[in-house]
Formats: structure tokens, C-alpha cells, sequence
DNA sequence: CTCCAAAATTGACCATGGTCATTTATTGCT
DNA sequence: AGCAATAAATGACCATGGTCAATTTTGGAG
């Protein structure tokens, strides 16, 4: 009854198995169908197991989705961090417009972003909310490195920088304000909150 | 065959009755269970009609919360717009007290809010849409009677407030975020986006 | 008053996510 | 190898939102 080394039953590789399975299914049928297209049903389907099983390996079909959105959201981070630090707003909005795109691909994955934004325990952040945790800090750093206000700190600005993204995104799923372009509306946004404020103009 | 008066046939007044009914017992249910706990099944069942009759008068379940949440923040709104104006930032979230709880009431409520923030069509502005766009309008009267940040035009400033009170209400659903209070990092945000800045503080 | 077309209602049925008692596979121990 | 304990997988079943062809009700024209 002694576990040897850990103490962790140790995880079968059927189980690693199965999961990989399940999530190169899943990864498979977004890529045809979308997210808002995918299917519990078509997953196990395709992965050869039962239902049952799915809900063994992830709580429920948005866990699925969290670690799905969330590595895509990861790599376009990684991407924007590998590249040189943005010096202008403009060149952050470029930086970032993988990161964007992806939010934004379907109003499905919009709105589950959303909704795991935020870790439901200090115990348990997802996927999504680490690659948004992750964003705002990247951005702090920029902010650091480069000439913004000074009158508040950096975390602050970052923060901001992200709430106006996802404002910018949230105007541009909506029809009355389709005329401009979530780029643009969002370089407004980022002007108005980064830059030290111009006497009138 | 020849409609008299305007060519529409005339609403039959059990369907006011119908739809009347519906709404009431949901307002009832909600009452006790909460807007997550809704059932469709039971908002039928309180109003003797069959279920189909329930998607008649409603293209889903999400339309009849999107009017009983409207409603309620439309008559926050009605408050806050009754009073006298608001003379400074805390003053603002006094007033506005009422609709920020009434988005935060529920997790279920403020996710649902965001995911009918914008109109899917010009023709078809929902209440929950409508009821932010009131928000906005109302913030920038407020805004062009006091003295705030002159460089960006009041409706920039008013679309950035409500933007600054939704990024608010994420980070208070969030564990991570839980040590600051809504109304603490409103204000901090608000502060930071409406007034001109303070040359270095 | 009768009859009919349009409006309203019905409820059996479907789609899909999710549960859980039971069965099967794996692993470590002797 | 055989066994017990644990992990994994199964699939029948449930919950709930939503659909639609068939039926009933309504209001008005003649």
C-alpha cells in the first residue's frame, strides 16, 4: 500500500492516450467546423470512446474549450513576446493583432473568454485567464520601456490597455458601431488612456 | 380580406393576456430562484400554456431574460437619471450604485448582459442594449456639465466609463481580484481616465 | 348566424450536454 | 501467475432548451 516515490497513483498512459485522442479530435473538428460547430458526440465519436469517458478527462465541454481557446490565445502571446518590444501604440496594436484576431475569430469564442476571464478560485485559473493575466503583464512591461503617462503605474495602464481591448472587440460584434474598425477604434481608446494628455487639441 | 386601419390584423388580446401571464410567473420564479435558476418548463407550467406556446412569444429563453434584466436595469437607470446631477467621480458611482449591482446581482446576469451588449442588427436593438446605450448617453450629460478631461470629446469619455465599470465588475468575479472592492477599483480607474492628469503625483 | 382564413396554441418529439452505477483494465504485491 | 485495490471506461439515462405539424380559437365578412 506504500506508494513508492510521490505518493501519486501514478497516471496510466491510457489515460494520457485517450486524452491526447480527445483533444486532437476536438482540435481536428474546430478546424472544419469551428468552435461554436463542435460536439461532445462527434469528439468521442471520433475518438473511438464514450461519452462517459469525455467527461472523465474534462469537467464539462467548456473545459474542452478553455484549454483549446487557450493554447491558441498562449501562442499568439508567445509570438507577440518573441518579437521586438512595440515603441508606439500603433506598434503594440500590430503586435497584438494576433492576439486580437484570435478573440474574435468567432463571437462563441468571444463570449467564452468572457465568461473564464476570470479564475473562479485563487486555486484554479484556467487557461484563459492566464493568457489574460499574461497579456496585461506583457503590456506592463512595454509600458515600462517606453514614454506613456506617468501619472499612474504601469500595472494600472495595463490594465486599461486590456479593459479597452475587449471594449473595442465587444463594439465591433455590434452593428451599430460597425462603421469603425476595431483597430481604429481601439488606437482612440489607447491614445486617450497611455499618452500624457495634450493641453486641448 | 380588405384590412381596415393600417393592415395590421389586429393583436388578439389573449395573446396580451398569454404573454402577460408568461412574464409575470417569470418574474415570480426569479424572485425566489434567481435569473440562473429560471426553468422554461416552470414559467409554462405557472402560466397553464403548453411549451411551444412559451417559444411563441419568445424567440428563446434568453429574449424573456433579456427583458426581465432590461426592465430592471432600465428602472435603475430611471433612478439615477431623476436625481440631480452628479458633481464629482464619487458622486458618479453613488448614483450609479443601483445599476452596477443590478449587473453584478448574478454571475448568470452579468454574463448574459455582456453577451447581449451589442445590437446583432441596426433593427434590433434588445433592451439590454438599449439600456447600455442610456448608460453612455447619460454619463456623457454628466461629463459636459462638470469639469473633467477636456482633451478627448464627453462621448469618448462616457464610452470609456462604462467600459472602466465592466472591466470593474470582471475583476470582482475573479478570486484573484477579490482583495479590492468594486466601487475601491472603479474609482481608482475612473479617476485615472476622466481627469486631467495631475503633473506627476 | 355561419363560415373561413389567420392567429394562437398544443404536445410529442428532437438535440445536446451531462450523470452515475456498473463493468473492465491496470498495477503493485506476494 | 494470481489477487486485491484502484483507475478508467462504458452506455443507458436524465435535464432542459427548442421545433413543428397538427389542432383549436378568434374575429370579421357576407
Amino acid at each position: 500500500m506504500v506508494q513508492t516515490r510521490s505518493m501519486a497513483k501514478a497516471v496510466q498512459k491510457r489515460t494520457l492516450q485517450t486524452r491526447a485522442r480527445l483533444l486532437s479530435v476536438a482540435r481536428d473538428l474546430v478546424k472544419t467546423s469551428g468552435y461554436e460547430g463542435l460536439r461532445v458526440e462527434e469528439v468521442v465519436l471520433g475518438a473511438g470512446v464514450a461519452k462517459g469517458t469525455f467527461f472523465a478527462h474534462f469537467r464539462d465541454k467548456d473545459a474542452l474549450m478553455e484549454i483549446l481557446i487557450g493554447a491558441e490565445l498562449d501562442s499568439s502571446l508567445d509570438q507577440a513576446e518573441a518579437g521586438p518590444v512595440p515603441v508606439s501604440i500603433p506598434d503594440m496594436i500590430s503586435v497584438m493583432r494576433p492576439y486580437h484576431l484570435c478573440m474574435t475569430q468567432e463571437r462563441y469564442v468571444f463570449d467564452l473568454i468572457l465568461r473564464y476571464s476570470g479564475a473562479a478560485a485563487i486555486a484554479e485559473i484556467g487557461p484563459i485567464a492566464n493568457t489574460l493575466g499574461r497579456y496585461v503583464y506583457l503590456v506592463e512591461e512595454w509600458v515600462k520601456a517606453g514614454s506613456y503617462r506617468t501619472d499612474i503605474s504601469p500595472e494600472l495602464i495595463a490594465e486599461g490597455v486590456q479593459g479597452f481591448a475587449i471594449q473595442s472587440m465587444s463594439l465591433q460584434f455590434c452593428a451599430l458601431h460597425a462603421s469603425t474598425t476595431f483597430e481604429d477604434r481601439l488606437k482612440v481608446y489607447w491614445d486617450a488612456w497611455m499618452l500624457p494628455q495634450s493641453p486641448s487639441n
